[in-house]
DNA sequence: GTGAAAGCGCTAACAT
DNA sequence: ATGTTAGCGCTTTCAC
C-alpha cells in the first residue's frame, strides 16, 4: 500500500532529456536560455523538468561554470548583535533571488576568526562577499579578500572604488530632531557616544545643524557623551538631568542609550514623555517596545542596505554595468517609529 | 617594484603533482589519508601543496564523492531572534571543525519561507540540516527533509528516532529555585508564560518539586502566567505585586518578564533585590546587564546543544556509529549568571 | 607504493 | 534548431 521505501537518486539532466526526447544540450539551454530553443521543445523540456523535479546540481555546473553560488557575508558580529538581524535577512532574500545561497558568518569581534572564516569561504570558492560591520564605521577591506566582488555593508572605506551601503546618518539626526522640534521642544539635548565612528559624526553633525536650521543656537551643555551601553548612559543622564537648564527632549544615539535615559528620569522623578521626550535610534524590539512607555525611535534601512549590497556584489560579478551615474556608494534614508516617549514640552 | 598584478587562478591538484613529481592519485591519497602513501612522498606532497597553497576545490571533490560540505540550518527566527545567536555560533564553529560550512537561514516564522529554503538547501545538495526553533517546543521534522540526515536543536519531536538537543527545563528550574531558596526565601512566585510548549511545562513543573522537595507546599496565587512579552509581564505583576501575600522572589519565565516585574515592581515602589527578589531565564545581555539592578538568570547552553547537534548530524552523516548507548536525545543543563536582583528576603 | 584513466553532472565549444 | 563531445577538478577503481 504505502509508496516505495527505496531512496531514488535525484534526476539528472540525462533523465530529463531522455523524458523529454531531447540531447542533454538541448535540455541545458531550455531552461538556462542561453541559446535558442524551438518554443515546443522548450514546453517538453521544462514539463520533463517539473515532472521529475529535476534541479540542476549547482556542483557540477558551478564546476564547470566557475562559480559556486555561494555568495559570503563575514561581519564582526554578524549574528550576535541584534542590529544584525535585519542585515542578515535583507541579504539571504536577495541572495535568493539570484538563485544562490548566502552563507553568513560571525567572527564575534575576533579577527583571527574572522581570518579563518574567511579562509573557509575562499576555500569553498564563494562568488562573492559582502563584508558587513554593526555599527557604521571605516574599514579596510581584508587583502584576503581581494581576488573577489566585495561590497561594504554599514562601514565605509576611505578607497572610492569599494561600493559599500550605510545608513545616512544625518538624515537619521534631522528625522528625529525634526520630530522633537514639531512637538515644540526648543532645548534639545543628545545623548551620544564616544565611539570615534562616522555613526557618531553623522548624527551629531545632523543634530547641531538640524537645530542651527531652526534658528537655534549650540549650547555645549546639551551635548553629552558616555560609553555605549544602558549603564553608563544611566550614570551620564542622572547629573545632567538634574541640571536647571535641562534639556525637555533628549535625541539618544541609541536605543540602549535610551533605556538609561529612562533609568535616569525615573530616578528624578521625571515623566516620560511628560516631563522629558526621549528618542531613540535602532528600534530594537527588545528594548524600544518594553519600555513604559514606548520608546520612539528609527528604524535604520538595514533590510534595504544588505539587499542593495547584495544586487551590487552581483553586478560586479557578473560584469553587468550599473546604471549609468548610479552611485557605488549608498546612504540610505530611516524610518520614524512612533511610540509613547514624545510629547510637547511641559510649558507648552 | 611591486608584485605583479596578474590574477594567478588558484592551484589545481595537478600544479601540486607537477611541484612534487607524483601523480594526482598520490597527491589526492596523500592528502586524504585514503591509502598508504611512502612517509617521503607525502612529506614532498604535504610541502608542495602549503607552498603553492593548495586548498581542493569543494565541488570537485563533492561532485565525486557526492557531497557539498554544507550543513543547513533552518529555523523559524534563526538570525532574528536574541536567543538563537548562540546557537548560530555553535553550530559555526562545529561545522568548521569538518571542514565544512554553515549555511543558517531564517525562516522568519513564516512556513511557506521555510519550505522555499528547506528547497534552497536541497537545491545546494546540503549534506544534512540541524532543524531549530527559537523556544524549546514540539515539531515535526518536514517531510522535504526526510532524505537527509536531521538532528533537531531547541525541539523534540515525538518519534524518538530523531536525535534533539534541548536544554534541561526541569534543571533551570531548579537552577532559579534553589538559589531563591539558599537566600532563605519561601514565598516564591513564578510568572510563566501561556504559551503551551516544552520549556513552559519544565519550567514549571521543576519550580513545583524544587518547591516540593524543599517542604513547601504549592500555593496557586504563586504561579502566574502571562504572554511572552514585557508589556504583558508588566500588566500581570502589578495586581499581583499589589496583593498581601505577595511573593518575596519571583522565579521568570524568561529575561523579558523579568523586565516587566521590574517596571511593576518599580510602580509599586518596591526596591529590588531589597523588598523583592527577582530572576530570569536566558541572559539576553541587552535586557539582564542593563536593569537596575542587574538581573541574575540563566544563562542556556545554546552554543552547547548546537555543537552537539552538528556533532550528532555529522555523525548520521558519516555513517559512524555514536558511543554505544550514547542517547540520541540530550537535555543540557544551563548556568546561573549572578548580577544584582537576588538577596535574602527583607524579614531575615 | 604508485600511476593511468574513468567518471561525478553539468556547460559550451564545435559540429551539423 | 539541435546534437556530439570535451572537459571543469577532483576521487577512485583498476592495473602494475
Amino acid at each position: 500500500m504505502s509508496a516505495s521505501p527505496v531512496r531514488r537518486p535525484r534526476p539528472g539532466i540525462r533523465d530529463v532529456a531522455e523524458a523529454a526526447g531531447v540531447s542533454v544540450t538541448t535540455v541545458s539551454h531550455a531552461l538556462s536560455g542561453a541559446r535558442a530553443v524551438h518554443a515546443s521543445t522548450r514546453e517538453k523540456v521544462l514539463r520533463a523538468a517539473a515532472d521529475l523535479g529535476y534541479v540542476a546540481d549547482p556542483r557540477a555546473s558551478g564546476l564547470r561554470r566557475n562559480r559556486s553560488f555561494l555568495v559570503g557575508l563575514v561581519g564582526d558580529r554578524m549574528v550576535t548583535s541584534p542590529h544584525a538581524s535585519r542585515m542578515v535577512l535583507g541579504a539571504q532574500e536577495a541572495v535568493a533571488e539570484h538563485g544562490s545561497l548566502l552563507v553568513a558568518l560571525d567572527a564575534e569581534d575576533d579577527p583571527e576568526l574572522e581570518e579563518r572564516q574567511i579562509g573557509s569561504l575562499l576555500a569553498h570558492r564563494v562568488d562573492a562577499v559582502v563584508y558587513a560591520r554593526m555599527f557604521h564605521q571605516f574599514v579596510e577591506v581584508p587583502a584576503s579578500l581581494a581576488a573577489l566582488p566585495v561590497v561594504l555593508l554599514d562601514a565605509s572605506s576611505d578607497d572610492p572604488a569599494v561600493p559599500s551601503a550605510v545608513p545616512d546618518e544625518q538624515a537619521i539626526a534631522a528625522l528625529m530632531v525634526g520630530h522633537l522640534l514639531a512637538q515644540g521642544h526648543r532645548r534639545i539635548g543628545m545623548l551620544t557616544t564616544v565611539d570615534q565612528t562616522p555613526a557618531a559624526w553623522g548624527r551629531e553633525q545632523g543634530y547641531v545643524r538640524t537645530l542651527a536650521d531652526a534658528g537655534i543656537a549650540y549650547d555645549d551643555a546639551l551635548l553629552l557623551q558616555c560609553a555605549t551601553d544602558t549603564v553608563a548612559a544611566r550614570e551620564a543622564a542622572l547629573p545632567w538631568l538634574a541640571r536647571d537648564g535641562r534639556p525637555t527632549a533628549v535625541f539618544c544615539f541609541n536605543d540602549q542609550l535610551a533605556m538609561g535615559v529612562y533609568q535616569a528620569a525615573a530616578a528624578h522623578g521625571l515623566s516620560i514623555p511628560r516631563d522629558l521626550s526621549v528618542t531613540g535610534v535602532d528600534d530594537l524590539e527588545l528594548i524600544s517596545a518594553a519600555l513604559v512607555p514606548g520608546l520612539t525611535t528609527a528604524a535604520l534601512p538595514h533590510r534595504e542596505m544588505a539587499g542593495w549590497a547584495v544586487a551590487e556584489v552581483m553586478r560586479m560579478l557578473t560584469g553587468e554595468a550599473s546604471a549609468p551615474g548610479a552611485p557605488r556608494q549608498i546612504a540610505l534614508p530611516a524610518t520614524l517609529v512612533e511610540r509613547g516617549s514624545v510629547a510637547p514640552p511641559a510649558g507648552q
